[in-house]
DNA sequence: TGCCAGGCCCTCTTTAGGGCCTT
């Protein structure tokens, strides 16, 4: 069983050391090529979102007045999830909202890998026009999934273009599913370009097998 | 009033700077 959870925040900014916090969470379970589990909940932080968020997200202040408390939230996400990895485009933002939010309600994240479907997309499509989820969605041409700037639209957008992203590993390179391993050891050996890391794994197979 | 983060990656680089991407 190869499973990933496929994470995406909406906030009021960008770094939670500004004294950002997450308004909605959405996380998608991915079990090989096919959805099978959906989480999505606003939260309520107790912070204002600054008017250009609202009009970006769609997501008011009243909206957040109305949602569960955000550490109530983010307790309900980390159960949904567990032990499965996790999956983020430009994961580096959910990583830092998804453990600060989760110290906030008092709980320490299980640490699991995060791997980046921006950066394995920076390797993989050099020549995509643009890295931008929507971009990216436009240029494989995948399904449209809802509004932008929602968190389950986002979420299945990212759920989306990394099965794109492992069927492409498959057909060009033949790693064969699962591949949490290599997508892993991709994100970490992104210094070195995916060539070179795709060959180390081929070549750590092969030694396996010998 | 103006600015605010962080990580990756490219290049006119590496003793650095700036663009991209996330909200």
């Amino acid at each position: 069983m190869t499973r990933w959870a496929v994470i995406d925040f909406e906030t009021t900014g960008l770094s939670p050391l500004n004294g950002d916090r997450a308004t909605e969470v959405a996380i998608v379970i991915v079990d090989e090529d096919a959805v099978v589990g959906r989480f999505q909940s606003l939260m309520n932080a107790g912070v204002a979102i600054p008017p250009f968020i609202e009009s970006l997200t769609g997501i008011s202040n009243a909206m957040v007045a109305a949602a569960p408390p955000a550490a109530e939230v983010m307790a309900e996400a980390a159960r949904f999830v567990g032990t499965v990895p996790l999956v983020a485009h430009n994961a580096a933002f959910d990583r830092r909202f998804w453990n600060a939010e989760l110290a906030l309600g008092g709980q320490r994240a299980t640490p699991v890998p995060f791997a980046c479907t921006l950066l394995l997309s920076r390797r993989i499509y050099p020549q995509a026009p643009s890295h931008k989820l929507g971009a990216l969605a436009d240029y494989h041409r995948l399904p449209a999934t809802g509004r932008a700037h929602r968190a389950l639209a986002d979420a299945e957008m990212a759920a989306a273009l990394l099965v794109r992203i492992r069927r492409d590993l498959q057909s060009r390179y033949g790693i064969e599913p699962p591949c949490h391993d290599l997508l892993v050891s991709l994100q970490e050996a992104q210094r070195r370009g995916l060539e070179t890391a795709l060959h180390r794994h081929l070549q750590a197979r092969a030694r396996a097998a010998a």
